[in-house]
DNA sequence: CTGGATCCACTTTGATACTG
DNA sequence: CAGTATCAAAGTGGATCCAG
């Protein structure tokens, strides 16, 4: 089978608990530190934040630049690379987006997850 | 906040362990029993297929058509919305392959997963 | 400020046996 | 054939404390 299917490489990138609504914000402010990031997503702890970061970071789609000074700064950013995701979660957006929809006209608006 | 990320929503659906080559095996074949779909994965267990199958069942993405009779008959399809997953899974499948590629420079092709 | 290290709870998956 | 039920194992995320 010379033709195999790497739909699963793709997901493996971008799941994880925290990972899409990292790579949102840092999208949107295109550069972030950890601590506005913490800011940003109240509910992960440090040590999510360091993980999923880590793992982003080491599939080269953010940048993380480390001042050395004190105290600490570290800000990431979307490599150059990593924003040729972008068509990528435009698609996932939008077919997540019509699929809530239809889900509602199938089993009603009732159940369906309104908050984000 | 009109404009919410719902790339989350397309992930729930296309994440679990099972599913991308589930349904890359019913794209395929078009209709496939239960257990031609165990043939085709061997290492699944019935649970975990069941399991699976129903979870894109519920949102409508496969098909489930069981014949009354002995012993019994089931068959899974790709609904008509089903359908529209398409251009989404090929997107994903082509930006995994470019990405293990990008890893490739990155890394070497060492420690890299050369089976599937 | 930006983490790392540990330990624990919870969730997901797997093994196995059983059933209409 | 196509599942279900039960239990065990593994994986994942969270709480807390420590450190440069």
């Amino acid at each position: 089978m010379p033709h195999e299917c790497k739909v699963e490489t793709a997901l493996d990138i971008l799941v994880g608990k925290w990972k899409p609504v990292i790579l949102f914000h840092i999208f949107q402010e295109e550069v972030l530190r950890f601590s506005e990031l913490q800011r940003l997503i109240p509910d992960i702890t440090k040590k999510m934040l360091t993980t999923q970061l880590r793992e982003l970071e080491y599939h080269d789609i953010i940048n993380r630049k480390v001042y050395a000074q004190v105290p600490p700064k570290v800000e990431y950013s979307i490599t150059d690379y990593g924003k040729g995701l972008t068509p990528l979660l435009d698609s996932m957006h939008n077919w997540g987006l019509s699929h809530l929809e239809h889900l509602d006209q199938i089993y009603g608006e009732s159940k369906l997850e309104k908050n984000n």
